[in-house]
DNA sequence: AAGTGTGAATTGATTCACAGCC
DNA sequence: GGCTGTGAATCAATTCACACTT
């Protein structure tokens, strides 16, 4: 529903699904580039990125003819054409909101800094946390968010509050300008237009494997035949 | 729906996307009954979901006929069975693999517990963090992987280890029986057919996030307070 | 010969819209 | 009158298969 204004003159956009997976091809050329291999075919991405080749050979082509028709894909260039794609070229600011054993962990994870994300901030609403060192920074009060946020040009906000602070939270994010908003708070934000929220929820995902198990256990012989000769 | 729903002939279960949702409705399903809320309408239940009306509609019409016209959902009934679809009316026991920051974050985090899941067991390859408490657990090593999924019937594995260890584990994990796994290494796993890998990727996220952002600083969007005045 | 790029076909998910029931 | 349940229509994503390029 939201009332997008295409630029006309610009590509039109990639799909959703495209988008989701560009930054694991990312990965996967990366790591193909630090062992020294310059080139790889969409069979060769498709067997690391766990998807077919056909998707990939799809998925890159919405970028542009980026590769070499009876060769592969130049790794090096494809990592610098998925990245500008992604908008990786420029680091981004990011504040954590919440420093319970979630936002811990997310400030300690190497492995937003290693993809071009700067944690730029970390607060919480709890002032006997506030000072707190985690990683290379102190933990700041709730009370300094719109001002962190201004003052290091943050436009990502990652929320790991507890739920009854995730909304009004959220709110504030969005009055200072935040965009962009991954939510670990097992709850719907409600937020305008224009603003994108991707939601991690854990136990959903565990939810999700529980009920492919149960299935497997309550499927017996005859169903497993039943299944086979349908 | 005149057919009855669990009938044993019938064959394919609900659509993927039904039932990543499925866990979402219970969430908001439970709330309102904690609130003693009795009924809830496919709107109501849309509204704190953040879906449509139809979606949900769809999507429980997949579990059976268990709406009444012009009245809505009973609130404990739906809890009942869909909990029951998921497979939740029956403790799963998990272990944790890689007790590093997140996993410990995992351990600690109530979500779990307050959703039919039990942290069975958490263990390590860092003999120093052998013995460590965790909640009310204590990590063990690695190498007791194989006998505690044995002792504590555990059917889903959590895969919170660094990347060049991930393979190993899940190898170790299939061949122990266990064939439901979560995994937050940002790698893609290789496992048999019958074996089911979900995966959370933090980094993955932040891209697409990025990804967003950027489209629309390209665009030159306008700021959103501009946005909502204009 | 090898492997991309892409229309066409297919499969899956969402939305529409309304008949049927409370 | 209100709201579910669901075929039919639409939209999105995936897969196929092959012409085309190096």
């Amino acid at each position: 529903m939201p009332a997008a204004p295409r630029r006309p003159g610009r590509r039109t956009g990639l799909p959703e699904a495209t988008i989701a997976r560009l930054p694991v091809y990312l990965r996967v050329l990366g790591a193909l580039g630090e062992a020294g291999i310059a080139t790889a075919s969409s069979e060769e991405l498709a067997g690391s990125a766990g998807v077919t080749s056909a998707k990939v050979r799809k998925d890159l082509s919405y970028l542009g003819s980026y590769g070499i028709r009876g060769v592969g894909y130049d790794v090096e260039y494809l990592v610098y054409q998925i990245s500008r794609e992604l908008g990786l070229t420029q680091p981004w600011a990011v504040v954590i909101v919440g420093v319970g054993n979630l936002g811990h962990a997310l400030a300690n994870y190497g492995g937003f800094s290693s993809r071009g994300f700067r944690i730029a901030a970390l607060v919480d609403a709890d002032r006997a946390r506030v000072g707190e060192p985690v990683g290379d920074l102190r933990v700041g009060h709730l009370d300094e968010l719109e001002r962190l946020i201004e003052e290091f040009g943050v436009s990502i906000a990652v929320l790991a509050t507890p739920v009854a602070a995730a909304q009004d939270v959220c709110d504030r994010l969005v009055a200072a300008g935040v965009r962009s908003i991954l939510n670990f708070a097992p709850v719907v934000l409600t937020v305008p237009d224009g603003v994108e929220v991707r939601k991690v929820d854990l136990a959903v995902e565990l939810q999700i494997l529980a009920f492919h198990e149960q299935r497997r256990s309550a499927r017996g012989e005859p169903d497993y035949l039943e299944a086979v000769l349908q």
